[in-house]
RNA sequence: GGAGAGAUGGCUGAGUGGUCGAAAGCGGCUGCCUGCUAAGCAGUUGUAGUCCGAUUAAGGGCUACCCCGGGUUCGAAUCCCGGUCUCUCCGCCA
């Protein structure tokens, strides 16, 4: 959520931010009228409150019964025309809460204006994509042919996008969350997590999933819980309607958890594989910290982020995305892609995003309520957020099972790996 | 699932229709005292919005907030209705 005043003050960089993000500019003078209308009208209805509440204690007071009648009915008549002003201002304050709740933030100077891919820019890159001497093999045909991943039966019990991973192949998995934890609590120095993976819709809120993306939610109507699609929602939410004191800033999180989504914007879309399912697991960095600092957060996020890509030796590349393809709600949005040589079957490699990283400054603090005091005494002021995978396992596995598949079949595993699968230094059939 | 209790300021906890934004204590802050610390004494101490003030001051006025949302009333922390959450006991259960 954008700040009013920015609306009020601003409204000229607001509109020129809307335009790069697709958004239409007329809603800031829509929301500029609404402010202002409801504004006048909170000071018609102050304005007569503050006389009835005068009057209404002057009654308590003066006892003679007469004019107390004659009194009543022309304060009843004055509460009658304060229920009026209060009902027309809550109508228009709803009207601009829905604006507010769904209007982009106002992207970073550096992320660059474009539609689509094309005005990505590539910041870096690690490694090189593979040159393979035999026909490297999707990884569908990879895993089913190890009988490590099992689409067929995913799909029996369960659904399509759905897959089963055994043996090795879920050992790896599992092996893959374990390192990439250890890795971001001891060598960067991140908190473990582990959040509820059913929450209240309020978080959904607090981070922007709600009200505009509800298509995308798995939602239990009885319970009214909400399955979490990433981790960040539990996990930022976590000190929701709070004051942090300054000094417990930064706050650096990683959580493991399974993330849902209903994918029904992407109907058709990947259907292949294991790419994009409506459950996947995913190890997620979560940042709290003052405004001054989060530039400089996020790029250590990223960094630590792309750490796992360099531990498992796989070519990515970090891609700063354009206003056309990044979040609504976030300022700046660096994704990490990772090559799968193979993913796209008879047409061969692309590069996979397994990671999102993302500052959203004080655009989600605002919705969740998250403050800081920045000295003892000062006024509380909203924390930045960031977050980003760090990264998400499907994606990984795609790109180990492609990139370190051997001629005949097997898959060797990641040297970092091999201490949390009982040192297997290869997976067979 | 059954039965019951409760939700008040940073914390504990009074308050059952008017002068209650809310007693008291604790904590915090300021001053005095003290070689320093503690103790003691005095004062002070919620948040947000808005208006006045010199456009971002000191200061002052007003409005809202005693879990949330409605209602009754001239007037609600207090009465009524709905909801949420917490706790206790019983049952069931990984």
């Amino acid at each position: 959520m954008l700040d009013i005043r920015l609306f009020r003050e601003h409204p000229e960089m607001v509109k020129a931010g809307f335009q790069k993000m697709g958004t239409d500019p007329g809603l800031v003078d829509r929301v500029r009228h609404l402010d202002e209308r409801i504004r006048t009208l909170k000071l018609e209805a102050e304005t007569r409150k503050a006389t009835l509440n005068a009057e209404s204690k002057a009654m308590g007071r003066s006892l003679s019964p007469e004019e107390r009648e004659t009194r009543r009915a022309a304060l009843r008549a004055l509460g009658d025309e304060i229920s009026t002003l209060d009902a027309q201002r809550a109508e228009l304050e709803k009207e601009l809460q829905d604006i507010l709740w769904i209007v982009p933030n106002l992207p970073d100077e550096r992320v660059p204006v474009g539609q689509g891919e094309e005005s990505n820019v590539v910041v870096r890159s690690f490694g090189e994509p593979r040159t393979f001497e035999f026909a490297p093999r999707p990884h569908w045909e990879v895993g089913e042919r190890l009988g490590i991943l099992d689409i067929e039966r995913g799909i029996k019990i369960s659904g399509s996008r759905f897959y089963v991973l055994r043996g090795a192949g879920a050992a790896l998995q599992r092996a893959l969350i374990t390192f990439m934890l250890d890795l971001h609590i001891t060598q960067h120095g991140y908190t473990e997590v582990y959040p509820p993976f059913l929450v209240k819709e309020q978080c959904l809120w607090g981070t922007g999933q709600l009200p505009k993306f509800a298509d995308n939610q798995y939602h239990d109507a009885e319970e009214d819980y909400w399955l979490v699609p990433t981790a960040e929602v539990p996990v930022t939410n976590l000190h929701r309607d709070e004051i942090l004191d300054a000094t417990q800033l930064p706050l650096h999180y990683v959580a493991y958890t399974p993330c849902f989504r209903r994918e029904k914007m992407s109907a058709g879309r990947d259907v292949r594989g294991i790419k994009r399912g409506h459950q996947f697991d995913k190890v997620e960095l979560v940042k709290l910290c003052t405004p001054e600092t989060s530039d400089a957060e996020l790029e250590t996020l990223t960094h630590n982020a792309e750490a796992v890509c360099r531990a498992l030796e796989l070519p990515y590349r970090v891609v700063l995305v354009c206003t056309g393809e990044k979040g609504d709600f976030n300022a700046i949005q660096y994704d990490i892609e990772v090559y799968a040589p193979a993913s796209k079957g008879e047409e061969g490699g692309e590069w996979l995003e397994v990671s999102s990283c993302s500052n959203f400054r004080d655009f989600q603090a605002r919705r969740a309520n998250i403050r800081y005091r920045p000295a003892p005494g000062a006024k509380p002021e909203f924390v930045h957020t960031l977050n980003g995978s760090g990264l998400a396992l499907p994606r990984v596995m795609i790109a180990i099972l492609e990139n370190y598949q051997n001629p005949d079949g097997s898959v060797t595993i990641p040297s970092v790996l091999r201490p949390y699968m009982h040192n297997q230094t290869v997976i067979t059939a």
